[in-house]
RNA sequence: CGGGGUGUAGCGUAGCCUGGUAGCGCGCCUGGUUUGGGACCAGGAUGUCGGGAGUUCAAAUCUCUCCACCCCGACCA
């Protein structure tokens, strides 16, 4: 390819609206352009990286012997209102009418879509266990897209849906997309980790994410170095504290704290460590109050306190709530001499402390030395935290570490919730109509091009993973006007690389040097050629991998064959 | 949706407080000189100053309003 009819678009500085580096660097590269809030096209260079991604994610998921199809992406109302989820998804799906004024939407995930053709084709058992994929266009009404492609409205999702008899094919068919999961990723070049995930409303037995490992990751991720456990934060358990709580040693006492209501500076004033203060969480549910407690050094982990049947639902208490139930505003309240009727759950952790430090219920104080049993009742114990790192690892086998991760992709057991409201059945082998199992697995195609630019850059622009590079080869000719030696010799490399099945491109521009070696490197482009007059003379090139930070000289003759080993060894 | 912020040429921005002919860098076009790390000289084009309304002799600038976009929270591949 000849960078001249290629459509280049490179940027020298970023469009104000990127704040992410892997957002700036794919407008800047001129992969993508934005439409709209959360629409991009993806230009030329783009889609080749687009392309590649589909084409491994196609090939593992074919030899995984799940069938290729392609279903609409705009979707009649009425599969929706049959599984229910017309309402329950809500103002994130784009919702449309035609012009009978019919309801449509365009399609956020393909569940109904799928379970309406597996109910009208599958007859009988013989016809299961199948596993049915597509890469198609998506849109879901992000409240907030951003992040470029990452979180955009519109973007390609790969898809699959499998159906089965029972729960152990279910589950076989399961561990293959885990196995395929990971080998699409591995291919792909990516630092990426499988962790167990929350199940959510759906429930089911089993559901894992996989997670682009990086540190911009809008996900937490605790994971045990000693083993292979691995979970996100949101359901990472907080065992208890393995020692039991210290016997009491100090009275009660109140002491004055003014305008400290942070832990830390609480634990600052009265030289205690931050581990030995509690902060008190007042929140609601079902219009009563309760007041969380969690160790000064810990956060609350909504989705684990969504779990305590009581609390779910609940949200954080107004101001004037919290005054309310402790005639106290926000900043000193705590869990001592609270009315019978305010609730108390404590963080496995709180439970094992003796002689802490809380919010006295009064503006200006807090409370020393309290403890469960004499100064107040004992709680209602709970996991309600977030793991952090050195936690103990809910295995047994180590202490948790944290990282960052991008989601890329997610597998689900479903079980019968499409099946079952839709009344997808087949005859089993006594001809009795039985309810299909499900599960569903998808990869976020697009968002896999911008979580590999978080995990491969560096100051001067991308660095791609070989095998999700636009191009393989990049030729830099010095001079091509003017010198006839090196404008032959780029062209023939050119041709020969081609004909070796190499994706290269030729920068014919005839840019000055430093604006050449400026776009192939923001480009990302893992190998370069350049090819001078001064060079030339000797019989030599210069060849330099992106990643590297000096070029090295190879003889022309030689360099085609160099390349052609280096990128198959790959 | 709540909170915060920004809209000036393709991109990045100055000017706004204190109203008076809209400026700079990059990019783009023409000609020339250059050619191993984002060149130089000369000339040139491109602005409904986000839209609308108002105040004023006069609005990019002040007021109101609508819109778009970005950032922080709940959703997700």
């Amino acid at each position: 390819m000849r960078a001249s009819q290629f459509f280049l678009s490179t940027l020298k500085e970023a469009p104000a609206e990127a704040e992410l580096v892997s957002h700036k660097l794919m407008l800047r590269a001129g992969l993508i352009r934005r439409l709209g809030s959360g629409l991009y096209s993806w230009m030329p260079l783009g889609l080749r990286v687009l392309r590649k991604v589909e084409a491994i994610v196609r090939e593992e998921m074919n030899k995984s012997g799940a069938i290729e199809l392609l279903m609409p992406a705009v979707q009649p109302a009425e599969l929706w209102q049959e599984s229910g989820r017309w309402e329950v998804f809500g103002p994130q799906m784009l919702k449309i009418q035609d012009r009978h004024q019919r309801d449509f939407c365009f399609g956020p995930t393909h569940e109904e879509v799928i379970t309406d053709i597996a109910r009208r084709e599958i007859k009988s058992y013989r016809q299961l266990p199948v596993n049915l994929y597509q890469i198609q266009t998506k849109f879901r009404d992000e409240i907030r897209p951003r992040f470029g492609v990452m979180r955009a409205r519109e973007f390609v999702m790969k898809d699959a849906y499998s159906f089965h008899t029972n729960k152990d094919s279910l589950e076989q068919t399961y561990e293959v997309m885990y196995r395929t999961y990971s080998s699409i990723f591995s291919r792909l070049g990516l630092k990426f980790r499988a962790v167990r995930a929350d199940t959510g409303a759906i429930g089911g037995s089993g559901s894992h994410e996989f997670h682009v490992l990086a540190d911009s990751g809008e996900d937490a991720i605790a994971y045990c170095p000693a083993s292979d456990y691995a979970a996100n934060v949101e359901l990472a358990e907080a065992l208890a504290p393995a020692t039991p709580r210290q016997p009491t040693l100090q009275a009660l006492q109140k002491v004055a704290t003014p305008g400290k209501i942070k832990c830390e500076d609480v634990a600052e004033l009265l030289g205690v460590p931050l581990t030995r203060t509690v902060k008190a969480i007042a929140v609601m549910s079902d219009e009563k109050f309760y007041l969380l407690l969690l160790r000064g050094d810990h956060n609350l982990n909504e989705v684990k306190t969504q779990k305590v049947p009581f609390l779910n639902p609940f949200r954080f208490a107004s101001d004037a709530e919290i005054e309310q139930h402790l005639g106290c505003r926000p900043g000193y309240i705590g869990p001592v001499g609270v009315s019978a009727n305010v609730g108390v759950v404590a963080d496995r952790s709180v439970a094992a402390m003796a002689d802490f430090v809380c919010g006295a219920n009064e503006a200006g104080f807090h409370l020393t030395g309290v403890n469960f049993g004499r100064d107040l009742p004992e709680p209602f114990v709970a996991d309600i935290r977030n793991v952090v790192a050195g936690d103990p690892s809910p295995d047994g086998k180590g202490t948790l570490e944290i990282c960052r991760g991008i989601e890329v992709g997610h597998i689900f057991q479903l079980g019968d919730k499409y099946s079952r409201a839709m009344n997808a059945t087949y005859l089993d082998e006594k001809g009795q109509a039985q309810v299909m199992e499900m599960g569903c697995y998808g990869i976020g195609v697009s968002r896999i091009v911008g979580a590999a630019i978080e995990q491969g850059h560096d100051e001067r622009g991308i660095i791609f993973p070989a095998a999700m590079a636009p191009f393989q080869v990049a030729i830099a000719p010095i001079g091509m006007k003017k010198s006839e030696a090196v404008r032959a010799a780029a062209q023939q490399l050119h041709d020969k690389l081609e004909a070796a099945g190499i994706e290269v491109l030729l920068d014919d521009r005839d840019e000055r040097p430093g604006v050449m070696f400026a776009d192939l490197e923001l480009m990302g482009i893992p190998h370069r050629v350049v090819i001078g007059e001064r060079g030339l003379r000797e019989g030599n090139v210069e060849y330099q991998a992106r990643h590297d930070t000096q070029a090295q000289t190879l003889a022309l003759q030689s360099v085609a064959e160099y390349l052609k080993s280096t990128i198959c060894a790959n």
